[in-house]
DNA sequence: AGATTTTTCGCAATCGTATTCAAAGAACCT
DNA sequence: AGGTTCTTTGAATACGATTGCGAAAAATCT
């Protein structure tokens, strides 16, 4: 990297391209400017031979004057929960789609931040965007998004930024839903981060939603961490007193709740709900009643948020997600049948 | 992203800087030019009324005249594997960690590759790295690299590009070493992509191996993919020739087999082990032994690789990993003790 | 046909920094 | 002191596009 490739060939500009076809240089930059004034027959004899010769406008050059450069900065912190690397996969590819390019911020807890995040600022990304569990105080969080459009994914609690997330509390109600109509009547909750915005926001649709329909809360516990390990704690935790349903609020927890439950033989009598629906709640060794996030919705919100003109007065995007039902809900005790495999 | 949004303030230039302590333009570029000709009274008087006015160089500006970006693309197709976000994760903090921006181009396959990934071209990313699975056939693979220091992260089988991974035929032989020691002499084999560079390696160290300690091949299938549902598929098409041990391609196709197992009631009589060592690997739920691959040298390597001057001839770079032994190939069939958790 | 409006296109300035070149200053020698 | 070398600095230019402005050309109107 200190040293330019020797094999590269300078590329084709614009003037260059210009010269040989007897235009000027302008007129080479209006033909790959959409909307701007030129006359198609000109236009398409330029687009023509660009092709032939091979000229692409360069980018770099372009975002200097133009102070757009079409990036968005990704900024992310932590991806072991499974939930997050399919989120970032399409989000990608949708910002790809509408011809953005998407930056990288992965930062580390605990070091300074803003040192992490400096190119952000002085590669004039046009965009933030921060998923979820960032660890990002308001101060560094006004540092980092200010003078550009930001949006938070899966992170409440910021109402002067827009916000695109899944609905949790009609997520967290249809799941107590399901469990009472598949007569459950003890439920209890095995929490991640009490204290984040979007945890709080689980449980207490969960709470309110138990009370509404004349249950108690038979028990509850928390490791402040989105883990398997810590569900599986969890679940231990709650298996003496007799639920006959575990709220685990999110899938990572529930699959660790699941093994447990597995472990001390109680499986087949406590059903088990997650959040978020990762890859491996469809597993057959798992087979988990969850909430599926709506990732597509997310996205084309996020994007939709991203390149419209001018966003509107909105600030949080709910969007509704969807259950799905799986074995670890099953009214009959898990049958065998119920883990056979999808047909491969 | 159409309109530039009003509350950005235009930051300051370095001209400006320059104008309000009574230097030159130059100098103050010279002052954030590390080894460039500067006294340093000057320099430390520049950078010092930089901090205070909040003067940050333009690295799109720098761009254009440096033709150094100090970006590097990273191709990536799939990321259902678990093994690529904690490869993706710690990649792209050791780019960061020597300046390196990381723009990531998630490809879609099918599609018109290409142009999913003009940007590499337009954006002058200074190197590419690809990351495995992906579907680049020869010529836009030679397209996406050409003129920028290019290097493959477990893709072998190109041997004109720079290339990194995992010591396959190490790990392999080492697994299978691991087998014997521990008893098992009846071996099955799982494969995913068997007409992946990768897949061959894994499958032919294993096979030699095994030839050199005197065993057979018991039994192997493939399912041409690295997948959960595959390695359920496969363990249950082996298990009616009784191996008493199965090596799978990778630890996603061994966590499907080994449930499989425990499906059909055969989990204790028969060994398994995966290779990658993925998080799930270590959950009480699976606990399988393994081969570990070397994330932090990998990326170590990485790193070097794109930052030094002269890369050397060395073109292949197979870094050795390490055997992570746990309950799947216990020598006693698996007690209740060696699922217990971890202390949360 | 002549006048007026609209389109099209080239010239030139601009974006913010890096870097060459030459001049000036400092340091070093004999 | 005088000459030589080395260091430091600023002026000027380049990087490769975009875009405002005005002139020429084309289209429209009366």
């Amino acid at each position: 990297m200190r040293k330019q490739n020797p094999k590269a060939s300078k590329p084709v500009t614009s003037r260059q391209l210009a010269a040989l076809i007897g235009v000027s240089q302008s007129a080479v930059s209006r033909a790959f400017t959409p909307g701007s004034s030129i006359a198609a027959p000109l236009r398409d004899r330029i687009l023509q031979s660009a092709r032939e010769i091979g000229y692409r406008p360069n980018a770099i050059a372009s975002m200097l004057t133009t102070r757009r450069t079409n990036i968005v900065g990704l900024v992310v912190s932590d991806m072991s929960n499974p939930f997050y690397p399919a989120l970032l996969e399409q989000l990608t590819q949708g910002l790809q789609r509408v011809g953005l390019q998407t930056l990288m911020f992965n930062i580390t807890p605990g070091a300074n931040i803003e040192e992490q995040l400096v190119a952000i600022r002085t590669y004039n990304v046009d965009a933030v965007v921060i998923i979820s569990a960032t660890v990002l105080n308001d101060r560094t969080l006004a540092w980092a998004t200010e003078g550009r459009r930001a949006l938070l994914l899966n992170r409440l609690g910021h109402d002067d930024i827009m916000t695109v997330c899944c609905d949790n509390t009609a997520g967290a109600r249809c799941l107590v839903d399901h469990l009472y109509e598949t007569g459950r009547r003890r439920i209890g909750y095995v929490a991640g981060l009490t204290k984040s915005a979007i945890g709080m926001t689980r449980y207490s649709a969960f709470t309110s939603r138990l009370a509404e329909l004349g249950m108690r809360l038979t028990g509850t516990t928390s490791r402040e961490i989105y883990s398997y390990d810590a569900g599986w704690a969890g679940a231990l935790e709650l298996i003496p007193q007799k639920p006959d349903a575990i709220f685990f609020a999110s899938d990572i927890l529930a699959l660790g709740g699941l093994d447990a439950m597995k472990q001390a033989g109680v499986a087949r009598e406590i059903a088990a709900v997650g959040f978020d629906d990762i890859p491996m709640s469809g597993w057959p060794g798992y087979s988990l009643t969850t909430y599926r996030q709506p990732i597509e919705k997310i996205v084309d919100k996020t994007v939709e948020l991203l390149t419209v003109a001018e966003p509107g007065p909105t600030r949080l995007h709910a969007l509704p997600g969807e259950l799905v039902v799986r074995a670890s809900t099953a009214t009959e005790p898990q049958s065998a049948a119920a883990l056979l495999p999808l047909t491969p």
